[in-house]
DNA sequence: CCGACAACCTGTGAGC
DNA sequence: TGCTCACAGGTTGTCG
């Protein structure tokens, strides 16, 4: 469900309400996640202060202050199917709701995720260090993505673009939509081989994607089937596809009708006439 | 190092 | 109505 703009639009939610709270309680409902949900992580974030609220690529960072006054971090990916969101502390569980953070303002942080692709971990020392998050990427809505990062790092990539651009190593945070659509609007075939994309492509291409990540979080994210923000509205990105879901219908640029196959396991729509190799 | 593919899991919609 | 199949926003691990 939710790429990079649909967690930062979650994180800014979020933040406001669990940024120098306390952590009342954790409620583990379902342990088997991606990976299970630690043994005692109920007891680490009792008592708990959040100093932070922060995002890399599409993993949220809880930066907590035990009750015992050591530090960690919980690490929270919403998977697949993931969605975080703020609800009253009367209401109750329903069948995919795995786990709550009961904050001392009264609120209630809920995760409900169907297909269980997310993850709740506890960090000890740098999160960054951490195996999930020390290979992962640059951002790329900071500078540390740009079109000479993107052209350098697919240099020695045969693979199509589009599957070079969805890797998490690659640049963080850039899913199977937002790929689409950067691919569209930087006018680039999605199964160029990567290598022969060239430096100027690479660098409208590193543009469109901060450019379109960067809509989206603006409007809220795009809601598909069942992603709500934190406070439960949903997103209206979704409105503002060009490809993406969009295989038959007419390119609304110039009519051609756009194409749709799978790559690695994945849709892929595009335009014959406006993206070329 | 790279690429191809399966795996994890549930829900939904299309087609018969 | 009910069954089966393909597919859905992600990531990791394995194998060649």
């Amino acid at each position: 469900m939710p790429e990079l703009p649909e967690v930062e639009t979650t994180r800014r939610g979020l933040a406001p309400q669990v940024e120098h709270h306390h952590i009342l309680r954790a409620v583990v409902r379902h342990r088997g996640l991606r990976q299970p949900v630690p043994r005692g992580l109920e007891q680490r974030l009792a008592g708990a202060r959040v100093s932070a609220l922060a995002r890399r690529g599409k993993y949220l960072l809880f930066s907590c202050e035990t009750a015992d006054h050591r530090h960690g971090t919980l690490l929270v990916h919403l998977g697949m199917s993931g969605r975080l969101w703020l609800v009253d502390a009367q209401t109750a569980p329903e069948k995919h709701d795995h786990f709550d953070l009961v904050v001392d303002n009264g609120r209630v942080i809920r995760l409900r995720d169907p297909r269980r692709f997310g993850l709740v971990l506890w960090l000890q020392g740098d999160p960054l260090a951490h195996p999930l998050l020390s290979r992962i990427g640059p951002e790329p809505l900071t500078a540390d993505f740009d079109g000479a990062v993107l052209h350098r790092e697919t240099r020695s990539r045969s693979a199509a673009i589009k599957l070079v651009i969805m890797d998490g190593h690659v640049v963080a945070g850039v899913g199977n939509i937002y790929a689409n659509e950067a691919l569209f609007r930087a006018g680039i075939d999605p199964r160029t081989p990567a290598k022969r994309v060239s430096r100027a492509r690479c660098g409208a291409l590193a543009r469109e994607i901060r450019t379109v990540l960067g809509e989206a979080i603006d409007a809220g994210g795009s809601s598909l089937r069942d992603y709500v923000g934190s406070d439960g509205m949903a997103g209206h990105f979704q409105n503002r596809f060009f490809v993406y879901g969009r295989g038959g219908e007419p390119c609304m640029r110039c009519g051609t009708a756009i194409r749709e196959l799978r790559q690695g396991q994945r849709a892929t729509c595009w335009c014959p006439q406006c993206q070329k190799r």
